[in-house]
DNA sequence: GTGCAAGATAAATATTATTTATAGTAAAGA
DNA sequence: TCTTTACTATAAATAATATTTATCTTGCAC
């Protein structure tokens, strides 16, 4: 019966005894009418006294709802010194940050994490330098890069790393595709099969290839039906039924959700790589460092 | 990604920081060790920083974590302050409430009702006169009690009134009966079972009665195998398969959930009733009784 | 090394919140 | 007085979140 009090719920209320409607709250906030009117509700269980008396036209505080809103109002001044604050802390954290990647980090994972690190910690510049993962390993090792992100688990104890991200090299067909029905095709039958390829020069493309040979599939036997300049064009080819393609599922997760692409398992090929975030242990001396590990650490700890 | 702030979780956190361990603050607060894990990742996640550092031994707290521990602290303080003037405005409602109840209302809501709301506030006396509905609406309507509940709603605007419950009597039977399995029965296939009764003047008893010779069932013509002193004994009795018994559904929620006994429809009865709050709405003058009044409505206001 | 203690994680489950759709209600206007 | 309107309340379904149980990992002590 005493139940968590939330501290959104103290906000939609201090909202509606400012507008003075439910429904206008509501709209404000982004949510439903009866969701304001359950929040109250709840409010008003947990306290066991009724806060708001509601008629039609108007919403008038009871003793006891103005009591609560002074209550709001402090936690509210509390969250906001709280806010500044941290905010403040993270300011602190400024400088340079050199990060080393492999491309399909560098393509897919960092873009995200870097925009939400830079808007938290604006006065910080990155610079990523693309390569691939043994490159990245030795030059976080001969110190060049402060941190690196790649496909490979370093040795050694001198390397700290830890997962970020579980992917997997996933065949997608449009949904008419014969292959969608079947959901799982032999490498045997992609011959003739239309496929769709990045630049042959480009890193994601090389690292397909290379990953596909070592799985004992070599896709360069196979003419590509069509050559296109980014991930997400190739994506979009296949949506619109241009041909099959290799796909990292970390650039599919959208089209995969709204069904436009399907995704089509090949025997035998098992191509799920996990990610790491690699750096020295000992380079860790600058707050800006600690702070981007520790922040990549937050924002991946869901990951599997 | 800013999801709401749980002032649960702010708790959790400072009992970690206080006990400096995660399954203790577990045990203390009698949830589970990662039910605590989870609660401080969610806290680290929305605030984007670490709050913990946690090794096998020790836990200690960042900077980040000191920060939100003075937060905690401060909201903790400003909700107590909220209890304690809650608590105040409660304890200036004080003096006397006369209560007229009909059986069922007498009999099965109040006695919860009413003895939480002696402890939300210990200075009021309550006193309860149970009689039957229309006694009561007569009662209220003469200002002998200030309040009633009852299974009729009033007429006329000199009285308000509000829907606090709904009951339907209902046909038990032991789970191993014939009539179990079957779920509904006609009246006819009563004649011959054994019925368990309340005492023929209990006002229970009499209300049962009369509520079954206006769905046309005079249960006066069977001979009562069994009668008991209580509905809870009813129950029971007819859990041990000593009969079949009619009672309200509101004494036998727990009963029926634990499968001591099985709900059995009887074709053409339907005995479902609402019951009510009645009162004056110009004798609302005491502080007690607006409070006595809002607080039945918000406790009940869940109730279909 | 082996075992232990403490936290992390995964999957299943329970709980809670929110939405959509609908009902109910007082006030305003015809 | 009847209808319309502009609100809040409610129900049922759904979505989102939190918690639990079972298991795993890891550092530390022996």
């Amino acid at each position: 019966m005493t139940t968590s009090m939330n501290i959104d719920n103290l906000k939609t209320f201090q909202e509606i005894v400012r507008l003075g409607s439910f429904s206008e709250v509501a709209k404000k906030l982004g949510i439903s009418q009866p969701a304001v009117s359950f929040q109250v509700q709840k409010l008003e269980q947990q306290l066991g006294m009724r806060l708001l008396d509601r008629t039609q036209r108007t919403i008038t505080l009871t003793a006891a709802g103005k009591r609560l809103l002074r209550f709001a109002e402090a936690v509210e001044t509390e969250r906001e010194r709280l806010q500044h604050d941290l905010e403040q802390m993270r300011e602190e954290i400024s400088g340079d940050l050199l990060i080393a990647a492999s491309t399909i980090p560098g393509e897919f994972l960092l873009p995200l994490l870097l925009a939400e690190f830079k808007q938290r910690y604006p006065a910080v510049k990155i610079q990523v330098d693309v390569s691939d993962s043994l490159t990245v390993i030795s030059r976080i090792r001969d110190n060049t890069y402060e941190v690196g992100f790649c496909g490979i688990a370093p040795e050694g104890h001198d390397l700290a790393s830890f997962k970020i991200a579980s992917d997997e090299i996933v065949l997608i067909v449009f949904p008419g595709h014969p292959f969608a029905r079947k959901g799982e095709v032999s490498p045997d039958e992609l011959e003739g099969e239309p496929l769709i390829f990045r630049e042959a020069n480009s890193g994601t493309q090389r690292n397909l290839e290379s990953l596909l040979s070592q799985s004992g599939l070599d896709i360069r036997k196979w003419v590509p039906n069509l050559v296109l300049g980014s991930s997400q064009a190739v994506v979009s080819a296949v949506a619109a039924g241009a041909g099959i393609a290799f796909v990292s599922n970390l650039a599919i997760k959208n089209s995969l959700a709204q069904g436009l692409v399907r995704q089509v398992k090949v025997k035998g090929l098992n191509l799920s790589r996990d990610f790491y975030c690699v750096y020295r242990q000992e380079r860790i001396v600058s707050r800006l460092l600690k702070g981007f590990i520790n922040y990549v650490q937050i924002e991946t700890s869901h990951i599997g």
